[in-house]
This record gives structure tokens, sequence and C-alpha cells, in this order.
DNA sequence: AATAATTATGAAAGCGCTTTCAGACAGTCG
DNA sequence: CGACTGTCTGAAAGCGCTTTCATAATTATT
């Protein structure tokens, strides 16, 4: 299998160098320019002051021999790959794939490349994704959710820069990002209360979700804040798919509870619930309304369009990388999170009864 | 910003290692066994023959000091990292989201770890892609789809192991897989014309993409097939975005053709095409069927359930990282993708007039 | 002008592993 | 029983870079 290993002894006083896959080496560039390998490093990783002249050489040596250093080269010797390591759930899921690309463009320009890992959805996977990174020699890691305690991850931050998304957590070399999930929660039903609607279901997220929680006590507040009492029974459980939305419905439908809103924990169950009424006939928004969270793609595109609550992934991905970057240059990280908007759409509307 | 790197000289004779970070090296392991390096080293990778005694005693010393090899060692000595290169487009995107995540769950297991980087839907972005992983110096490198003319390929793939998908290409280091879009188009085709369509339009992909054209050459075989004659004016452009569909659709009624009937050319359109047609109050499918390609996840919890074309783009995925794993074991690759299938939903109908 | 305090540079060690080379033993054979 | 194979093993070189350490070349200081 061996990939280009055309290994031999170094001829010991040759200097004419040539290696066998014609790869060049710093070592080249040094000798192109008449400097010593030493300088060609320092010039490029700006480490110690060169000489003008010294420069100019090895940067024509450079471009020349179209030289590009070697990361892992550079990562045995110098303890760093220019790499971050990303801990997800699920790489395929339209939130966690935004994510990512918030996180990729951001780190590119930087010279850093991210390396996703999916925890899928077990503390057991996500530890294992996290040595996998460590043994690669991530220069620092970036949690999205996820369910490993915090503890561990406090433990994970002394060996390496961590940034943890969705969990308030700080330490020296730990960051943690959070977007307002309970302001958001508490949006979406204020807006489902000033439309007249007083009978609200809420379809659940995650229980092992943090942002699940918090998205509920959002929910909560607003009816309390309203002077709506509370019903338990109205809250189904959900886990942020869609199956579960259409689930929920059902249930809900089943239980001959008066309801005239519903406000699903993201816009995956509530598309899911979106088809649990479109089947048994209920419209939206005009017996039902329905509200999102999340504003990804498909809520767009849904039938109505759906009323969501916008927390941009991609900017949470973006931030986290930034945080990251930030760590890495040994600055405190200075991010914020866009505060969560209302998009009202086509599938909330006025109760006319 | 230098990461672990405590670094001293290594005191010569002293024997007792122990590097700063805690990190255990093969030459402890050795030690700690009381044999050398060398030899852990080929207990490690199988490479030559060691007595049982020993390997015991290494064995009993990994497992005791839970050494785990440094990928970035290995790849600087031996020429190998462990890992390969997938060049996609967009990385949050649905349909390579689920590659992607076919490629992980295959690669794992091998020890392979998948670096994504993304192409941005253009050669340039797709070069730089491959030079960045080559750089890296994966072991092996995976695109997808993508705009690079074959020729450029090629080139790379005498460089190191590829397997491209989505295009006929092959080469002594060099795979190719393809899913078979014109017969999933055709079957998309037939089966509506089974329900007594004859007015098909047909929403295009974009027409950078092999895919794009398979599924419309599928398109025109089965209306040929059927006797129907093609209509031009019945295909819309599109580029497989929801958007892109809704607009077709809004193009179609202008136009003021008769249609019953519509395909296209993937999901995401096709949810655009539905939601363009309930805005009109066109009901789908009494008033018009609508066709598929893909079936991703969303397809099963559109409004209503999307009749498609699955293509299991997980498996495609899964299939492009055992073809690698082959490539890369020196054995010619030996996979095939499953048949596209009809998975008849609720968005088509015999037409009834 | 003589000495101290700065740079700028190169030599060389070392990151943690793989792999060649050659020695040390066993086992074969005639 | 000596010459010859073949199998294990360790020493050491080397992958391409970074980073001390020491030295030489400048510049600043009094």
């Amino acid at each position: 299998m061996k990939a280009l290993s055309t290994r031999r002894r170094r001829t010991p006083s040759t200097t004419s160098n040539a290696n066998a896959a014609g790869v060049v080496t710093l070592e080249m560039v040094a000798q192109a320019a008449g400097v010593s390998p030493s300088t060609v490093s320092r010039i490029l990783n700006g480490t110690a002051g060169v000489s003008l002249d010294k420069k100019r050489a090895v940067d024509a040596a450079i471009e020349k021999l179209d030289f590009r250093p070697n990361p892992v080269a550079r990562g045995l010797a110098g303890g760093r790959t220019l790499s971050i390591g990303v801990v997800t759930q699920t790489i395929s899921s339209p939130f966690y794939g935004e994510a990512l690309r918030g996180i990729e463009e951001k780190l590119e320009p930087a010279g850093y490349i991210p390396i996703f890992v999916s925890g899928h959805w077990h503390e057991a996977g996500e530890r294992k994704a996290l040595e996998a990174l460590l043994s690669r020699r991530v220069d620092g890691a970036i949690v999205l959710a996820g369910r490993m305690p915090n503890r561990v991850l406090q433990r994970y931050a002394k060996t390496l820069p961590m940034v943890v998304v969705g969990r308030e957590l700080k330490g020296p070399r730990l960051f943690s990002l959070e977007f307002d999930n309970r302001a958001g929660g508490l949006l979406a039903t204020q807006h489902l209360i000033e439309c007249g609607h007083t009978r609200i279901a809420f379809i659940a997220g995650d229980p092992a979700h943090q942002d699940a929680l918090d998205r509920q006590a959002g929910y909560r507040a607003a009816l309390e804040a309203a002077g709506i009492a509370f019903d338990p029974a109205l809250v189904m459980p959900g886990d942020f798919t869609e199956a579960s939305g259409l689930m929920a419905v059902n249930r809900l439908l089943e239980s001959r509870l008066p309801f005239t809103a519903i406000f699903a924990a993201n816009d995956q169950s509530a598309i899911g619930a979106a088809l649990g009424l479109y089947r048994k006939n209920v419209r939206i928004p005009d017996d039902v309304s329905l509200v999102g969270f999340d504003d990804l793609a498909p809520a767009k595109f849904a039938i109505p369009p759906l009323t969501t609550i916008r927390q941009s992934v991609y900017e949470m991905g973006s931030q986290a990388a930034a945080a990251m970057l930030d760590l890495l240059r040994g600055d405190a990280p200075e991010v914020m999170l866009p505060a969560p908007v209302l998009v009202p759409r086509e599938s909330t509307r006025r109760v006319m009864r």
C-alpha cells in the first residue's frame, strides 16, 4: 500500500537533493536560495527577523520551485498540524451541515483545515471521536452540542483548546458559545399569543439537548407572561426528527384536546407535524398555526412556508471557528451570536373564531 | 500559539523517557517490553515475523501504557497518513451530507479518517481543495461529482489513488462509480406515462452535472419509447435547488402550455415546484402529478409525500469508500451501486379527465 | 575607541515513527 | 561437522520540518 515511499538513505555528502516523488522540500529551497534551512523556516513562520536580501532570495526560490511546506512534517516537528477537529452528531443533518459550512469557511482563510468526526448521538461515540482527533494531533477541537458531561470536556480542555457550542462552560483554554434558545422559544410563543392563540401545543425536542429544554422554557415563560395556564397535556415528546413531529401531531389529535396552534422545537419536527395535519385534513394556518425553530432551508419551501425562529446555524459555526482562532492566537475570544428573530411566513395567522 | 511543545533536547543516555505532555511513545513501549523500537513497529504493522513471547510482551505493554501510535509521525516516516481526502461541492446540502456519512462510516472501521473539503461548485475551488488535500498527504482522494475536467483528474491519479463518483473514468489507480441516472429518469417518466400522463414537464438540473444530463436523457428515452412527442417547451431549466424548482413552475404556468405532470431532476427542485403549485392553487396530485429524484429524507415528509426515484446516496458514499480501500490494498475495486428504484408515494396518480 | 548589547545566521538535535542493514542464532545438508 | 540458509532482532538512518545553541556580524553605549 505504501504511498510514495521510495525510500533510500540520504546520501550524506551529496548536496544535489531530489527526493523520489519530486516533492520539493524546505532543504531544497534553502539550497536554491543559498541559505540554511533554519533561515527558510524562520521566513516561513516569521519566527525571527531575517535580512531583506535573504528573504527575497528565499521567496524567489519558493516561488520558482513551487514549494509548499509539508504539514505532516510541520506537525511532527512543531507540534502543530494546522487542523481543527470538529465533533458533530450526524454530518448529514441539515442543521449540522450548515454549522460545518460556517466552520469550514472561517477556518480556511486562516490556513486551518477542519476535520469532521461524528459522535453518532451517544457519549461513547463522542468520546471516541475526540480521541481520534486527539491522536491526530489536531490543534484544537470544536464540539457541537453533544452529550458528553461538562467535566469530561473540561478535562480535555487541559490538553488542547476547545470551543463548545450549546453550553455554558468557561475556562482558560475553553470557550463556549450559546444561542439564546430560551429567548427564541419565548419569541415563537409570543407570536402565537399575539395572534390570539391560547391553546398552544408544544412539540418537544430531544430532552438530552439543552437546546430543547431551553426552547421549552421559553415557551412556558411566554405563556406565563401572558397569563395563560400551562397545560402539560399539550406538550408532546419529540426528538427533533420529522417522524417525531408527525407522531406528536397524531397523538395530539387523538387526545381530542382543543388547540389552535403548535410550536415545534425545530423545523424538522414542524415539517413532520405539518404532514400529520395534512393527513388529517387539518389546514395550516386556517385551522392550526404552526411555528418551527432554526430557519433552515427547508422551512422556506415547506407547504405552507413555515413561520420560524431564525438562528443562523451557519453563523454559529463561523463564530465558533472564530473563537477557536482567537484561542489559538492566545486571545480571549470575543464573539457574539446574533439574537434570535422571528421569521413570519405563512404557517401562522390570527385566530378567527 | 505553539501547542504542546515543551521541547527539550532528548537527554542522550537517560533511559527513563517521559515526554512533556504525558504522551506515550513507541519508544516507551519498547522499553517497557524490553525490546527495540523496531520490534514494536513490526508488531504494530505486521511487517515481519516476531517471536510469540516478544509479541505478547509488547501487546501487554501497549495495553498497560495505553499506547496509540501517532499518525503524524507515521505519516512522516512511512508516507501514509491513514486519511482520505474527500472533495465535495457543499457539505451542507442534504445530498452530499448523506454521501459523506456513507464514506465516514465505511472508512472508520478500517482506521482511516476522511477529510472533507468543499469545492464550492467551481473548478478552481475543486482544484484548490485537491491541492490542500495533497499537501496534507492524504493516502487517497474521493471526488464527488465536480466540474474538474477528466484530464486533470487522471493526472492527479498518477500521484495518488482516486475514486470519482459520477463519471465514467477508469485507470490504474483510478476508479469511478456511477449511479444509473438515465435508468432513474426513465423509470420516473415511465411511471408518469403509466399513470396516463402524456404532457409531462421536466425541471432540469444543473447542466454542468452529468447526472442532470443523464436524468434528462432518461426522460426523453421514456417519452420516445411510449411514442410521445418530445416538446422542448416543456423542459424548464433548473439547478437542483428549491428556488429553481419554484421558478420553473411559475414559468411553466405562465406559459399556459397544457401539462398534467412534472418530473423534477431532484427532490429539492421538486419540493420547490410543489410550493409553486401550492401558491397557484394547483393541487398535487389531483391536478398535477409530481416526481422527484434521490429520495432524500425531506421527500418522505413533503406535502404530499413525494413520489421519487431512490438512489441511495448513503450507499454511494459507502461504496466509494469501499472502492478506495480496495485501491489502497492494491486490489481492483469490485463494487456495485444498487439499481434505481421508483418509490411511489402520494404526489402522483392516474390522470382522470 | 573599546566594550556591551543586539541582531542575523547556521549547525545540529529532535519530533515519533518506519525501514534498511547487518549481526546473531537456529536449523539444513552433504 | 563446517558451509549454507533462513528467521529474528537491534542499531541507526531518515521522513521534512522547527527550534535551541552558539557564533559571527552589527549596532548602541559611555
